[in-house]
Order: structure tokens, then C-alpha cells, then sequence
DNA sequence: CCTTTTTGTTATCAAAAGACAAGTACCGGT
DNA sequence: ACCGGTACTTGTCTTTTGATAACAAAAAGG
């Protein structure tokens, strides 16, 4: 197998899936958040509540600028800060209701590009297609 | 097959891609490059010469905008511009000595990156890579 | 108690990025 | 030669993001 062959398909395939995911996001803009405030909700839908230390953490941001960021959240009510009662130093946050339809309205959104994209593939093409997603999830991008 | 499931596996695997491309990429802010500016030139790459308008369509910037990057990457000596000589309102952006030896360093990195979490698979498994990649690629991120 | 550490907030300041108005130079057609 | 459109540049202003210092409150461990 030739590295470098592979290498370049590589590169061109996670070119395609920023590109992808660039356009299927495309409509979030019409939405009051700026880029870095969406991914702070993008990943309070995969784990709620979370405190400003693991936010800061996973979406690469200093812990100052990911407060000033959760308090402009709490400001336009997207989202809500508990205090933790096991230890009441940590905050906790999580999805308003507001929050919560919003992003559900973005994720629908993303998931009808998605849908209209697979949209005429066959059953066992859409088995490759799950069988693929694993495979280099488990291989490559973990 | 349950498109929801699958839909799901789509949003936890572009995830994943977005993650390990920024990881593989995080050395860039050696080089003195601001993020917008970096995929200016990762595009130059790819596409030699590029004219201001191309540029501003690919990497979703304004034409006023991407002038002023463009000026202070060419005050860097990173890239090179020169005016078309068929239509003298085009201008040809290229990338200079420099510009290739940094972006050379950077595809390194992120190469040596690739092969490390590739290494071990055996030859049939980077064939089923190879397959996947092309798969997925012609099917959903085109 | 009394440090020390952890967790988070506030306040500034600077750099990066986005938006937009105005201007220059060139092309293509008339 | 003129005119409308295209390609780009310049200048300016605002917003967003990044970085850092100083502070407050609670926990943890003597």
C-alpha cells in the first residue's frame, strides 16, 4: 500500500467533511450566536450539565473567556448555571428550554442536508455506509 | 436500516474528524499565521495560482477582507502576487519559497500525525481504509 | 483554625475577524 | 470615446476572540 497515496486521500477527505459540515451548519447564522458560543451549545447536547472547567477544556478556551462566554449564553436565555451542592465551588450548566429548541432546530436542519444527500442510495448501500463510518471511526478518528 | 441511528453515527464521526484534524494541526501556531490566514494557504496548496475572488469564495470571506490577509500574508513573504497579463484587473496569487517550505513543515507534521495513528493496521486493513475513505467521499462529502 | 489548592468570576487590553462605504483600474460592448 | 460592469484595494468602524491579572468563595488537608 502506498502511504503517501493514502496520505493524500486523507487529506482531501477531512478537507470534504469541513466543507460538508460548513455547509450543512450554514443556517445557524440566523441564529443570535457567534461561532464560538454555538460550539459551547453544540456540546452541551452531548453532555448536560457540564461545568465551565470541562467546557473550557473541550472546546479549547480559556477559563475567563469561557465564563464571559456561559454568562452571555445565560443573558440571551439559552442556557441556565445551577450551583453544584456536592461542592459548591463548581457551577453547573446546562440547556434552557430555549437553548434546547434551538438546537434542535439546528440539528433538524443538518439532518435533512443529510438526509437529501443519501437520499436514492440503496439498503446495502446504506449499510457500506454505516459499515465505513465505523470503520474509520474505530481506525483513524479516534 | 434506522436512519436516525444512522444520522447519529454521522454527527459523532464528523465530530471526531473536526477533533483529530485540530489535533494533528495544533503545532501550526508555531508558525506566525492567524487561523483565517492558515487556510488561505492551506488553500493556496491545493490551488496555484488564485485570484482575491476565488479565494473569498472557498474560504467564506469578504473580497475587502480577504485583500487585507492577503496584503499581510505578502508582507510576511509567504505568498507572492502578480497581475494577470490576458485580464490586468486578475490578480495571481502564488505561494513563495517561504510560503511552500512552511506549509512543507506543517504537511509533515500532520502527516507523520496520520501514519502514527495508522501505524500497526495491517496491509488489509489499510485496504479497507482506502475503500472507506472513497466511499464515504463519493456517497456523502461531496 | 489556618494555609493551600481548586473553581470560577470580573475587568482590561490587544489582536483577529467581519461589515461596509468609497475609490481605482481594467474590460467589454456600443 | 463613453458607459456599465467586474476585480480588487483602501480605509474605517464594530464585534469577536484571546490573553492575563486580580479577586472571591469553597474545599481539602493539615
Amino acid at each position: 500500500m502506498d502511504r503517501s497515496a493514502l496520505f493524500q486521500k486523507f487529506l482531501t477527505f477531512t478537507s470534504s467533511v469541513h466543507e460538508v459540515s460548513h455547509e450543512l451548519t450554514r443556517g445557524v447564522k440566523n441564529e443570535d450566536v457567534t461561532p464560538v458560543q454555538y460550539k459551547i451549545l453544540e456540546y452541551m447536547m452531548f453532555s448536560q450539565p457540564v461545568t465551565p472547567s470541562e467546557i473550557a477544556d473541550c472546546v479549547d478556551l480559556s477559563l475567563p473567556n469561557t465564563s464571559r462566554e456561559l454568562r452571555k449564553l445565560t443573558e440571551k436565555g439559552l442556557c441556565e448555571k445551577t450551583t453544584d451542592n456536592a461542592d459548591r465551588r463548581r457551577q453547573l450548566f446546562r440547556l434552557s428550554a430555549d437553548g434546547q429548541a434551538m438546537m434542535g432546530r439546528v440539528f433538524a436542519q443538518v439532518q435533512q442536508g443529510f438526509e437529501q444527500r443519501i437520499d436514492g442510495l440503496t439498503e446495502e448501500e446504506l449499510q457500506e455506509l454505516e459499515k465505513a463510518l465505523e470503520l474509520l471511526q474505530s481506525k483513524v478518528f479516534r
